[in-house]
DNA sequence: AATATATAGGCAAGAAGCTTGAGCAAGTTA
DNA sequence: TAACTTGCTCAAGCTTCTTGCCTATATATT
């Protein structure tokens, strides 16, 4: 099996597991491309365009997904501290408590991954991983 | 980042890295998918149930790209040698040149890869991946 | 052997989620 | 202040998936 295969399938995988634990948890209503919008907000919030950037698609593509994610009470638009052109996306309360519930379905997605390698060497790849792509998108679909 | 986040910004990068090199050695007319599809072919071909199971899809959708391909001379269909129902997928004399390509692509791709890990250990991190997720799907959209 | 059920495959319609094209408002440059 | 760029969004269209249904063959039951 190529590494290229290999890395697909385990990102698949863990990102199925991911989206079936955060459904368990209650949130049924949105995909795994929104929970990768979510990790951009988390910080400071963002602009279309960032998430845009962040996620590999069109402005308007992610201009689509924020309206969706505002109709589901997920995120909201705020103006731009510091641009008027621009709208600061943010997440709500909502929209924080799940991505908590996406980080504990994280935690339990790798704690069979735990078993096999261990933390330490699941760290070190993930270390390495951000070594060979630091700032590559996380495009949705091929 | 975590390691979910720098898998699957590791496994974008490689796969659209690899697609442009396959689009430079002349195949502008498939997606990444056709290529995990060309995978599970190499060996014997396949059903297009197993094509299904392999990328995460439904038979029909699996069966549409199937279609795809033939209309594109990648592949064929063939009388199953053990199942009247079921009928062989196999690919054809382009589709192996493609898959050559790709493997060509793969290694220019992984080159910066090396370059910066080193080749022992993107083995390692390979074998690694292959114990964690041995045999899920290849979804091609999220 | 006859019947019931399961499995492989595909047709057609529809829906999801992206892109392209166009346009407005606000910022930037000359 | 005029020209251009940037941030965003509306609308339309397209690609690619799913759902629902159907046929043919295989397998299990009686």
């Amino acid at each position: 099996m190529s590494l290229t295969a290999s890395l697909l399938t385990a990102a698949t995988v863990l990102v199925d597991d991911i989206h079936s634990g955060v459904a368990a948890r209650g949130y049924t209503d949105i995909r795994p491309t929104h929970g990768f919008v979510f990790s951009r907000l988390s910080e400071a919030g963002a602009t279309v365009t960032e998430v845009a950037e962040h996620l590999g698609v069109t402005r308007q593509a992610a201009s689509q997904i924020v309206d969706e994610l505002v109709a589901k009470g997920y995120v909201e638009r705020r103006p731009h501290p510091s641009d008027a052109r621009a709208r600061l996306v943010v997440l709500t309360e909502r929209g924080v408590r799940c991505t908590w519930a996406a980080e504990d379905a994280a935690v339990d997605a790798l704690e069979s991954w735990e078993d096999i390698l261990g933390e330490q060497r699941l760290l070190a790849m993930r270390d390495e991983l951000v070594r060979l792509a630091p700032n590559g998108p996380l495009r949705p679909a091929w």
